[in-house]
DNA sequence: CATTTTTTCTATTGATCTATAGAATTTAGA
DNA sequence: TCTAAATTCTATAGATCAATAGAAAAAATG
């Protein structure tokens, strides 16, 4: 039972999570069957049990693969330097290129990480909120510089970036001709300026 | 196989669409099993048959029960005689609104629908996008007298709105404790305002 | 080449699920 | 009350699925 680690079983069971991520995009969680999985990355469906304990196990590793550096890549961007704008626009890039990039992992994260008991959701829960709370930190930081409003309420700017790049993501999976730079453009536009024409505005 | 027409069977059937509702909203439509929504009504696996012809049936009547009247209440609104904010508020707070009302039949249409065959989904898809191009056409509105940007692209708008709504309607499904009015009003000054402390603006 | 380790396969078990058929029960109408 | 219709039940067929055990094949090692 003791897991083998050659190169070529770790290639393979990464070759099993993204495998298992497509399948659970397309299908969902309980609309997968491990055979589906195992089929789409040509072995049979009890071979599959030699990279995974068992379905739910292949579920987590998909959603944390679909987080990790996701989570990291955020550190990073509230630990540095940047003026506020800056570092809304590397976390809206950040976030929906993630989509982009492994696109599958993200929307099953995000989708169907719920179905995960609460033992295996942990280590998830953690990145999550851990992302969120810097994030807030982000917009807090503006509001004491004065870049955004005193009035921004933190949690909820941070729950709304979080919800409209998701948003964006989905559409971005199911369209993959869709252009990144404008939405994201146009996103961060709308986070900084809003739709008001100032012009008119009273 | 006709179906009765009698004022219990109605109610019968609505109560197993809600049923339906709540059941797929907690576990995905795959996760459910027949079992558990007939349980939950308080009769047997097999007499939900009376009610749908099958699992699938049950999906679509549940996801047109969450969009229906939704979409109907945004005709009117598009519609109105009122101001480019107003109808903003409008949109916001039907859609919100409606997660706290029914709020498992709306969660379920929007993640669950996809399962449907596409002769299912026809009603749907033309509801949804009736949906999107009415909050388009408010964002048409909007830029030609004025109240918007000119540069505003109304199809980003509507879709963001759309998301913003939705993924605010997730957290409210979640946590029912949470104050709608607080949401919409920061939603609203969002989208109109955006994040910026104009005081300092360029 | 011989042997050990790694990887995959086959075959199966037991559970669960959708859907159907027909019996039993309840309700409504004459 | 008697009868017909409506509603629910029981029982089961047929299918699929997750997971396991052990054989077979392939790859690595000496």
């Amino acid at each position: 039972m003791a897991r083998p680690s050659t190169d070529k079983y770790e290639n393979q069971r990464q070759t099993a999570v993204r495998a298992a991520a497509a399948v659970f995009a397309e299908k969902g969680y309980h609309g997968s069957s491990t055979r589906d999985i195992a089929e789409r990355m040509g072995i049979k469906q009890g071979s599959l049990y030699y990279y995974f304990e068992s379905k739910e196990e292949a579920l987590a590793e998909v959603c944390l693969f679909g987080m990790q550096d996701y989570a990291e890549r955020m550190n990073s961007i509230a630990a540095s330097d940047q003026q506020f704008r800056a570092k809304l626009v590397a976390t809206v890039t950040s976030h929906v290129t993630k989509y982009r990039e492994k696109n599958e992992a993200l929307k099953v994260y995000n989708a169907e990480r719920l179905y995960l008991p609460e033992s295996k959701r942990r280590k998830l829960k953690q990145l999550g909120s851990g992302y969120r709370q810097q994030l807030e930190e982000i917009f807090k930081e503006g509001v004491r510089n004065g870049a955004i409003r005193q009035t921004i309420d933190c949690h909820f700017a941070a729950q709304t970036v979080i919800g409209m790049c998701n948003a964006w993501g989905e559409l971005i999976v199911r369209d993959p001709d869709m252009d990144l730079f404008e939405i994201i453009e146009k996103c961060v536009d709308l986070l900084i300026n809003g739709f008001i024409n100032k012009a008119e505005s009273n």
